[in-house]
DNA sequence: GGCGCTGTATTATGGCACTGATGCACTATT
DNA sequence: AATAGTGCATCAGTGCCATAATACAGCGCC
């Protein structure tokens, strides 16, 4: 009955990213070690190891064995730009089309926040 | 790297649905048969069954046994109502915290099309 | 009745993603 | 050396998804 609509370590990944983003966790400086990061969210350690896997493999991170992973220089940046192209080229047109169908008016939207 | 790993079945299921509302299958017609929607769509008959499984669940459409599927009067208002109100309630929220953070302006992007 | 079309139920199987427990390798500090 | 903190690899368990192979049941038409 572990019904999670979305993977926890899909979950992790973008709440490490969006922090990074948001200069919660600053470049140069260390990321929570995995038991710890697992301890405050309530994860297995594993499974944020495998969040944290994503960002080695993109280079965002580095990692000092026995020591613990750091924020590379610019990730955020990178992370930004990477984000929002993904975010104009694959999802914002689905949304755009959903909202057409729904007949949802923008100025609407706009105006409610 | 991005799965667009979602189950056939769900897709499946918005697909019938956005030819719901789009008029595509209009209301009091017949619904393709599960085996011709599953030739057409390279699917199995059972997860197209599936799909269409969630639609008589709330009575959207109605089944003649041995006929086929009917989709019933009314079931385009019912459909595109309900999924407003999920993307206004859970999905946009969600898509204004996440422009906002990558630094996006919304009113451009809206303007834009 | 016979034929062909509908949807449905059953059972079995393979694949794959997610999660977890345990232990190991490495490093810094004492 | 001892200790405690890192990340990482291995193995196993679980559940969902999709498919397959049938078989069954209702309806329309000739």
């Amino acid at each position: 009955m572990k019904n999670q609509s979305k993977p926890v370590y899909l979950k992790l990944r973008d709440l490490i990213a969006a922090a990074i983003i948001d200069g919660q966790y600053k470049e140069g400086e260390m990321l929570p070690s995995v038991r710890a990061l697992a301890a405050e969210q309530g994860a297995n350690p594993l499974t944020v190891a495998k969040a944290y896997q994503q960002f080695q493999n993109d280079g965002l991170v580095e990692v000092q064995r026995g020591v613990g992973m750091y924020v590379v220089k610019g990730a955020a940046q990178i992370l930004r730009d990477r984000d929002r192209e993904i975010f104009l080229k694959e999802e914002w047109p689905e949304i755009r089309a959903r909202m057409a169908r729904l007949g949802l008016a923008p100025e609407k939207l706009l105006a409610e926040t």
